[in-house]
RNA sequence: GGAGGGGUGUCCGAGUGGUUAAAGGAGGCAGACUGUAAAUCUGUUAGCUAUGCUUACGGAGGUUCGAAUCCUCCCCCCUCCA
């Protein structure tokens, strides 16, 4: 019972209440842990993989984990003063959404003890005289308690009506499942006590609520999402996770180290001390990134990804495997194959990139934008040092 | 319902008739240096069938040789009062 509990804690950045957490651990039951995704964003990415973690620790323990996809509130959008609302997807989007998560979380969660289930299955049906009497258990007072409300709020920026309905249907869910715990980042914790209030109003035991800290995204400020760019997808290829981690800075190479490796604490503080022992940071990066690749692919691609790694940037030759792109028509101006090739976003990016000296073909400098590329003809384009492409023109 | 303030490029933010694709900053991208790190320096940062053309300052009209800037109507946001 106390090892799980150790077990348990250990990363967590916040547990309310622990008393209840230890009473409801020691009636040894299989409790109902809850933890509510969004249905818009199926590309789940390292930042999500901090709670996965430990939601299959919660499995492993023997606990039954209810994977929520909120696609009712996903009509709303978590608050944030961006996308204040967001266009409802269709039953068949979210299916399709669904089935992608599902496919990606399996690589952390055991699938035969998941239950994956959805808001709109309750909230669909819930009528306008029930969906009042849920908000009547609310004040706009305790609402303007959330950070972001607050911030919003003395900040002279708008907050729409609805956006309120978030953090109480969410709390809903958690009624509905009869949760005995939720699991969310550390931005969540509003709204996962919600959750308790709504439970105690609906004659539950309250859920305990435990936060996990928010992972930074590449840029090491924002937190890591999609919509920002700064994300290491699950699903990627190992070479570009691998170059994605390399290209992460010393500072923010812990955190990450911290946040995802399933390296013992004791372990980190060696690695941590044999840095500062004049051991190259960028060795432990190495070994951190193939952790992480062989997590989400395998062992052999963690290892491939080090080598192709080694030859790309010490010795500077081409990747292996890039991506294959061909090409139909006439003659076509560089800039042009380039944009069609997907190496730039635009024409226009790719002569920027031509008068930046960005431009290689088979290796070789370009920056003559006016060159044509004859039918026929078949080159490894490359821009900047990321981007490489093998373009055929038929 | 009344009074006032405001809506500019990815974001913040200057700009009140003309060399304005729009100052400055942040962010992004690229180059140099490196460890594909950080820091630093430099350049760049709407699109296109590209020495030109087309979009762009909440939306629609209008005045003018010329508008982000002036006028009219509309939409949206904020503050105070009811």
């Amino acid at each position: 019972m106390t090892e799980s509990l150790i077990q348990i804690k250990h990363g967590i950045h916040e547990v309310l209440l622990e008393e209840e957490l230890k009473t409801k651990l020691a009636t040894g039951k299989s409790l109902r842990i809850k933890a509510g995704f969004d249905p818009t964003a199926p590309d789940l990415h390292l930042g999500h993989t901090v709670l996965l973690n430990k939601l299959r620790q919660f499995q492993q323990l023997g606990h039954t984990i209810l994977f929520l996809i909120g696609d009712f509130t996903g009509m709303i959008g978590d608050p944030t003063g961006k996308n204040i609302t967001r266009k409802p997807l269709t039953s068949e989007q979210v299916l399709e959404n669904a089935k992608t998560y599902q496919e990606q979380i399996y690589k952390i969660l055991d699938p035969d003890i998941t239950q994956v289930c959805f808001n709109s299955e309750w909230m669909g049906k819930m009528d306008a005289s029930n969906l009042i009497k849920l908000a009547a258990k609310h004040t706009v007072a305790r609402m303007l308690e959330r950070d972001d409300f607050d911030k919003r709020y003395k900040g002279g920026q708008p907050i729409a009506i609805h956006e309120f309905l978030y953090p109480l249907i969410q709390g809903y869910d958690s009624v509905e499942l009869k949760a005995d715990i939720e699991l969310g980042g550390t931005d969540q914790k509003f709204n996962l006590l919600v959750g308790r209030e709504l439970q105690k109003h609906y004659g539950q035991t309250p859920q305990v609520v435990m936060t996990m800290p928010i992972l930074e995204g590449l840029d090491g400020v924002q937190k890591m999402s999609k919509s920002l760019d700064n994300y290491i997808g699950i699903d990627e290829p190992a070479n570009d996770m691998f170059g994605k981690l390399m290209s992460v800075s010393d500072d923010l190479m812990w955190r990450y180290i911290d946040l995802l490796s399933f390296k013992t604490p004791t372990e980190i503080l060696e690695l941590k001390q044999s840095v500062e022992a004049g051991k190259n940071p960028r060795d432990v990066k190495v070994e951190f990134a193939q952790e992480i690749i062989e997590r989400f692919h395998s062992k052999a691609a963690a290892i491939g990804a080090y080598e192709d790694f080694v030859a790309r940037f010490k010795r500077n030759e081409m990747p292996d495997d890039m991506p294959l792109v061909e090409l139909t028509g006439d003659e076509l101006p560089i800039a042009n194959l380039l944009k069609n090739a997907g190496l730039t976003s635009s024409t226009s990016d790719a002569i920027r990139m031509l008068k930046q000296g960005a431009v290689r073909i088979d290796g070789e400098k370009i920056s003559d934008r006016s060159l044509k590329i004859a039918k026929g003809s078949e080159s490894v384009y490359q821009v900047g040092k990321r981007k490489f492409a093998r373009v055929k023109l038929v």
